[in-house]
DNA sequence: CAGTGTAGAGAACGAATGGAGAACGTCAAC
DNA sequence: GTTGACGTTCTCCATTCGTTCTCTACACTG
């Protein structure tokens, strides 16, 4: 009946949540990965043969690596380090102007240094198109975009357009005018009404690879 | 460095870690390559051949030099001295045309993803300067630089001039001709004899923060 | 009530880690 | 050549650790 399969598994019981969450919090704080006795001592409990049990669950849902002799202690798997901000952001997909996102189709992190960040959230998205290219930014770049609903006059942004198209551009606004503008002398600025646009967020980095 | 092991090896033991820690505080104290005794000794330890052991291990993982009769002490390898440094590169300073590299003057890292290196050894520039904007690098970007000393046609070169001047352009090299391309229309493009040029690397990467 | 699932303690087993120390051969210094 | 330092290999021993298993307790459901 063991199903090896994340997937399908049954849904973790609040134990090995609670397991999990205890690794988490570890790795976050650099300790080293945790014997069974360390973790079990960490969360009150005396068996290690108990403990085991929820850790076994832990390896067949995917989320920790497998122990032996020689791989000792708890180890999570990458990817299961909940979103702690060891240098990985979500690349959501590649956006082109006019178009919605392109979502990929298995989620995937990029790498990013702090630097290139900002305070809140972001995420990563893949340029395709050069209307940007005279402010340096080409086809196939990434661009590190920090979520928010509001800009200043001149911020790059990503903007969703009456709820189905996304696009890339220097926003400028005025009462009564959202003005989207390229940099890219091929390409006309555009001019919206201010309630058919919605910020998604705001460019505050940039990468290429060659 | 944890992840440093190739796939299917065991990860490091504790003692073993603690090993390379201690070996990295002597490495960043300048203190040179201790023996056996000096290290087991610095580590309460008093076994030389136990603590052999240990260091076979680091040298299998390859974060320490095999030692022999003629070889003697522990040393660590290159690039194995800077645990949490790991993404980093060195910023070696800022290249602007004609001019020398500024160095700085307390050596930085900057924290660079591998997405953006290339297989050799990189550092990495601080672009100052105009040249290159068609070409998507403008003033203040970071570029990753893959030490090299011959490139292809086309590829972006940081150049050295006469070992005397610096500059990151585009390379067109043929017999008895090397130029020098700028992507700027305000820019000329310059040409040498091959003698006077001296590449110092090519452009793998480029980063900007907004 | 019986059955099922969760969760804990604890015992036992075998493998692995890690230590001490002895012995051997090599190497450099004298 | 001699000597001491040093790396290497090996044996032996103690402890730790992961794994498996049994038993118990509790909560929930039909």
């Amino acid at each position: 009946m063991e199903n090896v399969n994340p997937m399908g598994d049954p849904p973790l019981t609040r134990m090995q949540r609670a397991v999990l969450e205890r690794l988490r919090d570890g790795h976050r704080e650099r300790s080293p990965p945790p014997t069974l006795d360390e973790l079990g001592r960490s969360m009150g409990l005396k068996s290690r043969g108990s403990l085991h049990k929820h850790v076994q669950a832990l390896v067949r849902a995917g989320l920790v690596e497998a122990m032996d002799g020689r791989r000792r202690g708890v180890r999570l798997r990458d990817g299961a380090g909940d979103g702690d901000r060891a240098g990985a952001l979500p690349l959501l997909g590649s956006v082109a102007a006019g178009r919605p996102i392109e979502a990929l189709e298995v989620p995937e992190t990029l790498d990013v240094p702090e630097a290139l960040r900002g305070r809140g959230e972001c995420f990563v998205l893949r340029v395709r198109g050069d209307s940007m290219v005279d402010a340096g930014i080409l086809d196939g770049d990434w661009v590190v975009v920090e979520s928010r609903t509001s800009a200043r006059n001149g911020e790059m942004v990503v903007a969703l357009v009456d709820d189905e198209e996304v696009t890339l551009k220097r926003i400028e606004q005025s009462p009564g005018r959202c003005t989207l503008l390229p940099a890219n002398p091929a390409c006309e600025p555009m001019e919206y009404a201010p309630e058919r646009i919605r910020i998604q967020g705001v460019v505050v980095g940039q990468m290429r690879r060659y």
